[in-house]
DNA sequence: GCTAACTCGAACAGAGGTGTTCGACAAGAG
DNA sequence: CTCTTGTCGAACACCTCTGTTCGAGTTAGC
């Protein structure tokens, strides 16, 4: 983690610049070396570990950015309304991130340790964990299973979506309404309609 | 995929000692060398390569194995009957089959090319596509969204509930119940009732 | 324009992996 | 019992990647 203040102006475009290209890299090889993260930033390797004493310290960063990136996007959602509405916007905007930074994910599960996934995984969850709460107390989501195991069901189904995508087997323009249609049925309580 | 027709006792003998001790080691590290898996195996890494012509082919051997024996296990699974409760009968045989063997599909994708794993799931997709199919036609199943995605749910759901259960998130022996609740909510028809 | 911060390429050391060759040795098949 | 087949350890060549050092050159800041 580069302290990017106090430093020179064309240190701290090289260290962005570093950022993107490592992102880039990642999303296309998710065991990218050094070199070729360096040449994509159009940087000399060792004005990398100018900046990053490390690959892993990198991945990282990089990491860290692109969940503040996406809970920046996701903060613009309103959640407010009715549960299953909400909800639905909440796919909305999340699946194109989760589609976009799948791979990313997977190059941080080969580097970083699982405690360091989880520990920034835990804001965004907690975005859904609440408006899953509040959806059980107004009656329209179901009780009968676990919090924990209903958010791990959003995540799941979001990634495997992207996965779909990526395959080539789901079109983009109706993913967010598989999605949709598929949690929406998942959450609802036993005995009530699904919605459609 | 090295011939045990028509070779000697102890070099068979060898070749399931190497596919067992690569299975163990893939399991606990997806980037376990050939020389671990040799010296797990009690046998000589030159041995090793006497069967096998390259890691990639031993891995791609293992995991073949393993779909094999899973597609084994499933087909002692009977599918007559009320389709919800084939689904439920199928979940219960195959979560812990995924459970078992997650980390092998891990150690396989990092080794082999997307279409071999595509090509090597295609089997076991079959069986839950044509359940589906059967259930829908009954009038059980939903109609408003692909098959192709309803089963990739199926095993989206079931690879997430193995993750959860590895994060220690998820209790084993609530988890048939918890997939089974989950996923035949996610494929109940909009407007009828979610079983309970 | 002077200085400190920064960059760069080349080269280094070290670790760890793959796949091969060699020669001596053991074990199954007939 | 013989002979083919298989096994074994050690060593080899080769590769790729990480992280570091050096000295010379460049750029921003003031």
């Amino acid at each position: 983690m580069p302290v990017t203040t106090g430093k020179r102006a064309d240190a701290q475009r090289n260290v962005t610049a570093i950022l993107d290209a490592a992102a880039a890299c990642l999303v296309r090889d998710p065991d990218a070396s050094v070199s070729d993260i360096a040449a994509a930033a159009r940087v000399g390797r060792v004005t990398l570990y100018g900046h990053f004493a490390s690959r892993t310290e990198l991945v990282d960063a990089v990491f860290v950015r692109a969940v503040a990136r996406a809970h920046e996007a996701l903060d613009a959602v309103d959640l407010t309304g009715d549960a299953r509405q909400a909800l639905a916007r909440l796919i909305a905007s999340s699946w194109q991130v989760v589609d976009e930074s799948r791979m990313l994910l997977v190059a941080a599960q080969r580097t970083l340790p699982p405690e360091r996934i989880r520990e920034l995984h835990e804001h965004p969850m907690r975005r859904v964990r609440s408006l899953l709460e509040r959806g059980r107390a107004a009656g329209v989501f179901r009780f009968d299973l676990p919090a924990d195991w209903l958010v791990a069901v959003f995540y799941t189904v979001l990634h495997g979506a992207a996965d779909e995508i990526g395959a080539g087997r789901l079109a983009p323009e109706g993913a967010a309404d598989a999605i949709t249609a598929t949690l929406l049925a998942a959450f609802t309580p036993p005995g009530a309609p699904v919605p459609g």
